[in-house]
DNA sequence: TAGCGTAATTTTGAATTCATAATTAAGTCA
DNA sequence: TGACTTAATTATGAATTCAAAATTACGCTA
């Protein structure tokens, strides 16, 4: 028999798409720590749902790498590795900036518009080095560019790439110096993509990318230093 | 109670990820063919399965969109349509022009005689005017240079993506004219590839596949007006 | 007989049950 | 005590059951 009164009953659509939704959550907020094991029986009593529809979920998450599935030992949070970031980032980066590309000929002034005042807005959490402010922002800034874009096929294969790397939260570390060049390379982008220039928006973006893909194995190599020492 | 002795009962690993592949290969084979709903209770009497790993790999289908799921009234194979072709095919030609690219870095010269050898079977093929042969080479050739670009991220995305298009069993219909000028490119292929050539590689597969993208676009609107006349 | 409304049937989504594999706990012996 | 074996417990994978939704079949009325 079903918990009655679970803490976060769920309800609307199918509870396998929802529970796809939450899992989601929990594992790029790290509240499912990579490297850890699915507690299946305690999600299941948190949301209130048999282990059917969550054990879909956890399938479907399997096939998009953010967990991995052992045979007869239940599902695992995958962890962010080096080699992964060196995989999935030059394949974010070239889906970046076909976006930027394809965002040059579909976008709006309205849009463009928009655009510029996340920017502003992400400029300003910049000065104050507000870094969960500026990375929320950042985020908004690359999902306009895709919506953009107009080709859902591009937004989706983007979006399940970027969660896979979202799962590392120290992403978002960077040295001051990172942090000014990332902050130029906005500039550009910002430009490019008000002048339309497809070509040079899309450069920018690459690059971009392979920056910020440096600077995460830098970090994740310093991670691994220290772990090493303990 | 299960059936005992079902036509094609299968055995190894975990039974949702063999039912994956097996639909996959159904739906790209189209035996259950595109707009038609997927039949559940069949599907486990042919393979002596019962519905909840069927089901569970319906899931991850819909996630791949080879399916769609409609709330209380199961799932349906996708249709590839104009609008869908016109989306998938720019990310494919980034994520080939990017394989290319990799390629030229890392291939070994064996892996390069390999492919030469394809191509030299391929283009034997099209003297013969064998068409499945030929698309059967083709695929090979493509995937030896993302096996050559040593990027698992990649070779998965390009796969989901191709199998989406696969559906279409018609895009293996050419113009005689278009095939002339296919082999041509992938002369260019080969060239750039033996020759390291990354950016000329790159520019090369990401125009074959536009090409490509415009060949079955046509294709398409043929058979829409055709239907519309029936 | 065509259209409508209702009952029977089937299908779906999700919970439950069940056999088996894996893990943990307990007991044995050197 | 500590390694090894075996029994008890738990977790997993998959089949089955069950309630609700959708579809089909049937009969009624105009």
């Amino acid at each position: 028999m079903m918990e009655e009164n679970a803490p976060e009953t769920i309800a609307r659509k199918s509870l396998h798409h929802e529970l796809v939704d939450r899992l989601q959550l929990l594992i790029i907020g790290a509240e499912l720590a990579p490297g850890t094991k699915v507690p299946e029986k305690a999600l299941c009593a948190r949301f209130g749902v048999s282990r059917t529809p969550l054990r879909e979920a956890l399938k479907v998450l399997a096939s998009d790498g953010l967990v991995r599935l052992e045979p007869n030992r239940g599902a695992w949070v995958t962890r962010v590795t080096i080699g992964e970031v060196e995989e999935v980032f030059p394949v974010l980066g070239a889906l970046e900036a076909l976006s930027g590309e394809l965002a040059c000929k579909s976008i709006t002034e309205e849009e463009i518009q928009a655009v510029r005042a996340l920017h502003d807005q992400m400029m300003q959490s910049y000065e104050q080095r507000d870094l969960a402010t500026y990375f929320a922002i950042n985020q908004k800034i690359h999902r306009a560019i895709l919506t953009a874009a107009r080709n859902k096929t591009l937004t989706t294969s983007c979006q399940a790439l970027s969660l896979r790397m979202q799962r590392a939260r120290y992403l978002a570390n960077m040295t001051e110096g990172r942090w000014y060049e990332a902050v130029q390379e906005h500039e550009m982008i910002m430009q490019f993509l008000a002048a339309r220039a497809g070509k040079e928006l899309a450069k920018t973006l690459l690059d971009h990318m392979d920056a910020k893909r440096a600077s995460v194995v830098q970090w994740l190599q310093s991670q691994e230093t220290t772990a090493d020492r303990a």
